[in-house]
DNA sequence: CGAAAATTTGACATGACTCAACTGGAGTGG
DNA sequence: CCACTCCAGTTGAGTCATGTCAAATTTTCG
């Protein structure tokens, strides 16, 4: 198991001593995926942090027409993991799902809270990673209620050039929140500018 | 300066013992502010973590159309900051304006800083804080991308009734995204029904 | 009471969705 | 190497959702 990508991960915060380090490669495991697998499904009550080594996510929820609705994405270096039904304990409304072939280190939801009354450099970890999470959804939500469907997708091909080339403009659509066939539109009026 | 509902939102989560309220209650400032009054405003630096104590905030931009978009409503025990411009130090974006008379709890940002640093529990309170204000705003983003404008405003409705019957109209068509104009007619849609 | 702001209404324009058909590339098995 | 399928992407016609602008009306607040 290589553990190494996750404390170079935490060097960009507080960066770990030996004990930490020890602690956390005792409870941390490596799980691999293949494309289409799931790391959560609908209904199944969310039991891991899990950290992205490699490859890519998609965590979604599916409406009653079936269409998919992505909530996030996640590549190298981030976590996913649905909060809410983590914290409460409930069955989770939405599914992760390997876009690529991936490896994940996950930590058990009980480790981890053990580790963060142990330590307090985890404590503070979180608080902060949670912050910038919080940070990037306001203002992903800021640019989704302020511009149109055009402007969402130009400001997201440059946010993200690293997964955006990586996946399916239909994927796009839906983390967009518009359709297929209308963002194929919107890319034919760009290229013919 | 009443520091007590501060203190009685912290028992929320650990409560907090003497050191700490000690600690806690040489750094809090208390401001009144009455409507229209600013906590922050575009390109200010924002230097304060505030607390609500009774009142109402919006937290808004404005686009290059001189419209406003609403991301956070803010009253009774919440906080509200713009925690981009905290972080990095960077004049903000946003305003934060008082949409009642009100009352607020304000820390400096260093100041706050050395309490999480010399406490852990406020690290930990925070910590925790930050998660849910995060699955709030998940919540809020996968309602907003899912569903058209008239199940937004339902939801609104009844997610924040001690928000939405304090407010005019043209605030919520801002913070769910669309114009004054159509939340009228949704509105009047649904009485027709 | 009077001014300013909020709300409603209607006509019209644009944005975005639906459905169905078509295109083209990436496997897959023969 | 070919025939086949499958999936992503494109295109167009028609429809519904939402925006724009202007005017009339109501509410709020000083």
């Amino acid at each position: 198991m290589n553990i190494k990508p996750l404390i170079q991960y935490f060097n960009r915060y507080l960066p770990l001593n030996k004990a930490e380090i020890t602690a956390l490669e005792k409870v941390v495991t490596e799980k691999h995926l293949k494309r289409k697998q799931y790391i959560l499904q609908t209904n199944d009550i969310c039991n891991y942090y899990t950290f992205v080594v490699s490859g890519l996510f998609k965590m979604y929820s599916i409406d009653k027409n079936c269409a998919e609705h992505i909530i996030q994405f996640a590549c190298e270096n981030e976590w996913v993991e649905d909060l809410n039904s983590l914290h409460k304990n409930k069955p989770s409304c939405l599914c992760i799902e390997a876009i690529e072939p991936s490896v994940v280190l996950q930590i058990k939801k009980a480790d981890l809270h053990t580790l963060l009354s142990t330590f307090i450099k985890f404590e503070r970890n979180f608080r902060v990673i949670h912050e910038e999470k919080f940070m990037e959804l306001e203002n992903r939500l800021l640019q989704n209620i302020s511009f149109g469907a055009e402007e969402n997708y130009i400001h997201f091909l440059d946010q993200f050039p690293q997964i955006s080339n990586r996946i399916p403009n239909t994927l796009i659509a839906s983390y967009l929140g518009i359709t297929p066939e209308f963002l194929s539109k919107i890319r034919g009026n760009i290229t013919r500018k």
